[in-house]
DNA sequence: ACTAATGTTGTAGG
DNA sequence: GCCTACAACATTAG
């Protein structure tokens, strides 16, 4: 569920509220999504807050807690606890509830930084133009993929991945080392202008996203290609495709973009 | 009943 | 090591 744009803006809204505060219990409801035991999170003061890629990571006094929604995790500041509340994290001012429907996420306590953190790739709207042209140069694959391969670049989902390759007119079955450097150039800027526009939207909100004050996003009403299969292509008029590239649906407009 | 869904990971094969 | 496909994880909605 949740990209670049969406933990963006919950971690925004949760800043502010969290830095400072102590977590003084933690209960844990629903097992699956805690990968590492939670019991040394009690106790400990929450010190700063900050996304990487699209995880949350929670840095305290005595380790980080980190928190990958998955495609339905949602971190709440204000209740009701639900059915699908995982996760109660108890402050010394109140609660922060972790909700997640079909609990793909993962939560762990660690002393370091996860290695599994430390080894993404580069943020995207930190890396350069430059940067980001070399790095598709030495890559074989098609360019849908590797921009959804975390290894690669942190924090694109399958959204944010057709949205810019639709805004850069570059085919999602484009060899990625074949791009050249105008398209890869091209590519880069598209990239960064769909996430911040979409963080200035506060997100997209398709069926359940919603930030940590419950609130939905914007963004969605600005796609372009993702989820509008058939709908006329809004520069050309040629229906919107969607294939299957790497898995994952893909929507592209067959006229404007090209490998 | 069947399919797809904003994600990641492990396995297998080329 | 890189690339691809597939299954698995758990749940809902069309």
């Amino acid at each position: 569920m949740p990209e670049l744009p969406e933990v963006e803006t919950i971690v925004r809204g949760l800043a502010p509220r969290l830095r400072g505060r102590r977590v003084t219990a933690v209960q844990v409801v629903g097992p699956l999504v805690v990968k590492t035991p939670l019991e040394g999170l009690a106790g400990e003061q929450i010190l700063d807050l900050r996304r990487h890629g699209k995880n949350i990571v929670f840095e305290c006094g005595g380790g980080m807690l980190t928190i990958h929604l998955g495609m339905t995790g949602k971190l709440l500041l204000e209740g009701p606890r639900t059915p699908y509340t995982r996760v109660v994290f108890t402050l010394d001012d109140g609660e922060l509830l972790y909700d997640d429907i079909r609990q793909f996420g993962r939560i762990h306590w660690s002393p370091e930084l996860p290695g599994r953190l430390a080894r993404l790739g580069p943020e995207p709207l930190v890396i350069t133009a430059e940067e980001f042209a070399a790095r598709l140069r030495s890559r074989r694959g098609r360019v849908k993929p590797l921009l959804l391969n975390q290894q690669f670049l942190r924090g694109l989902g399958n959204i944010y991945a057709d949205e810019t390759l639709f805004r850069a007119g570059v085919h999602p079955l484009a060899i990625a080392a074949r791009l050249g450097k105008k398209r890869a150039l091209a590519l880069h800027a598209a990239m960064q202008q769909v996430l911040r526009l979409a963080i200035e939207h506060r997100g997209s909100s398709i069926s359940d996203y919603v930030d940590a004050s419950g609130e939905r996003g914007g963004f969605q009403r600005m796609h372009l290609v993702y989820g509008r299969e058939r709908m006329p292509c809004t520069v050309c008029g040629t229906p919107i495709r969607r294939i299957v590239v790497g898995q994952r649906g893909t929507h592209f407009c067959p006229r404007c973009q090209h490998g």
